[in-house]
DNA sequence: GACGCAGGTTACTCAAGCGTAACCTTACGT
DNA sequence: ACGTAAGGTTACGCTTGAGTAACCTGCGTC
């Protein structure tokens, strides 16, 4: 209509604010529009106005669809991440810090209920997104494993296995080419024929859905599904760790 | 080029088929496309084509995209409930019922690397499918949540719960809106503060997960990852079942 | 005080791909 | 023998939405 700017020229309206701040309203609005719509049914125009911003600007800062999509993941799992790394201390008790750190996870989940539970299940089974999403699940299995070698050796102290620094979690350079993890020959430690690691991926996978749930479910009580978490998690594991172990029978 | 059939008009080439035949075809191309492109990836073209049909035809008998999809979640979804139900005789013991049951959905999945688990990740946040997904879930939480039930009683005979016929997996109308399971009040059945539904979601999740890895691990072994399965849920499912329950310290 | 760059905009281009209109052709029932 | 419905096709319309070209503007600075 009028001439360019849309608005009587000397109102301040809404100014111009530095990158840093708008990156940070474009990922939220990213956020909340990929978690509404799903990845493919958000459109780059809304995800642009939802942010009080054009689409160019979008563009300008954070790349593609794509790029965006996964700079939100991005974010999200190292704010997740940090909480529980944050919740479980080293020095505890392993049920104690699986339970510390179960009890942050869920909180995360359900405190920000449109936000990582949900980009995270966009992201599965969408090849774009594998690389980034195994990026982060390794982390999850490395420090939910980590707790779990931890327990055996405080129950069997044995020859003190080298414990690695701890699951790393300073910001990495986003990319790297999703290293898939094939399993490092040397470190395909099993308790009683149960490799300890895929235990852990089953931990995390059951984490996962019933962070799903809880998702889900508006009104449930993250802490509660914490303990229920726990009663599967820690009364297996630590069945398992104590060498009871579960073969299949003879047929 | 040639005036129309594309053939010389003596050549049988390639017949027409009836409708089931053709339907088969078709969702057994779709499944596979599905599966490696993802859903959006996909297009009906290349489906068309995979099916050795053309598109209009996939329209007459699949409907749209999203029903195409459907329909095949639905086939797949079917057939895994079948193995598994084939498998899992409710006059077993608990555990062996266990067992046999995660056998078989792990030697099913194994065994259709590309169908089931795939289709099923796909569907997973995705607005559109949540509804069919809910339903499958759904069966599978009931199967599960069935055997712990089952478990249960074999070990605390007690007032001798009404069983509820059993799963009901015969072949229901594909729709139905969707119910999402508002948890009814009157089956709150709880052991020790936890609702076996949750946990039994939590199994459901935790084979899920476990599903996903076997199938991103092509020579991974489906029996050794039900064993793995086996240990984390039974060891932890029987002590909650005798009603050892972990709850959280005081702090 | 002019000039450049960071912050911002409008208004396209262009491809992908779903869904359909309009049209063939042969098997089969009567 | 012949009509009709079931099986099949080509070719297109039309929307949606990603990504971009081209253009404004005012603050900080030399």
């Amino acid at each position: 209509m009028s001439r360019y700017a849309g608005k009587v020229p000397d109102v301040p309206a809404f100014k111009r604010l530095p990158r840093a701040v708008r990156e940070q309203q474009m990922l939220d609005a990213a956020v909340r529009t990929f978690s509404r719509r799903g990845f493919h049914a958000a459109s780059m125009d809304e995800i642009a106005d939802s942010a009080g911003i054009s689409k160019p600007m979008v563009y300008a800062y954070l790349g593609t669809k794509e790029e965006l999509f996964v700079a939100c993941l991005h974010r999200e799992a190292t704010r997740m991440l940090e909480a529980i790394a944050g919740a479980a201390a080293p020095d505890l008790p392993a049920d104690l810090r699986l339970w510390r750190g179960l009890r942050a996870f869920f909180g995360f989940v359900g405190a920000h209920r449109d936000g990582w539970a949900v980009l995270y299940r966009q992201a599965r089974g969408s090849q774009p997104f594998a690389g980034e999403l195994a990026t982060i699940r390794a982390r999850m299995v490395e420090v939910v494993a980590g707790m779990l070698h931890h327990a055996q050796s405080e129950r069997e102290p044995e020859p003190a296995r080298e414990r690695e620094p701890e699951p790393a979690l300073e910001r990495e350079p986003i990319r790297e080419p999703a290293p898939i993890r094939e399993r490092e020959p040397e470190a395909v430690r099993e308790v009683g024929g149960t490799d300890l690691e895929v235990v852990a991926y089953a931990l995390v996978g059951a984490s996962e859905s019933l962070a799903d749930w809880l998702a889900d479910h508006p009104d449930a009580d993250p802490a509660a599904t914490a303990t229920r978490m726990m009663n599967v998690a820690w009364l297996g594991a630590a069945r398992l760790l104590t060498g009871t172990t579960w073969t299949p029978p003879e047929e």
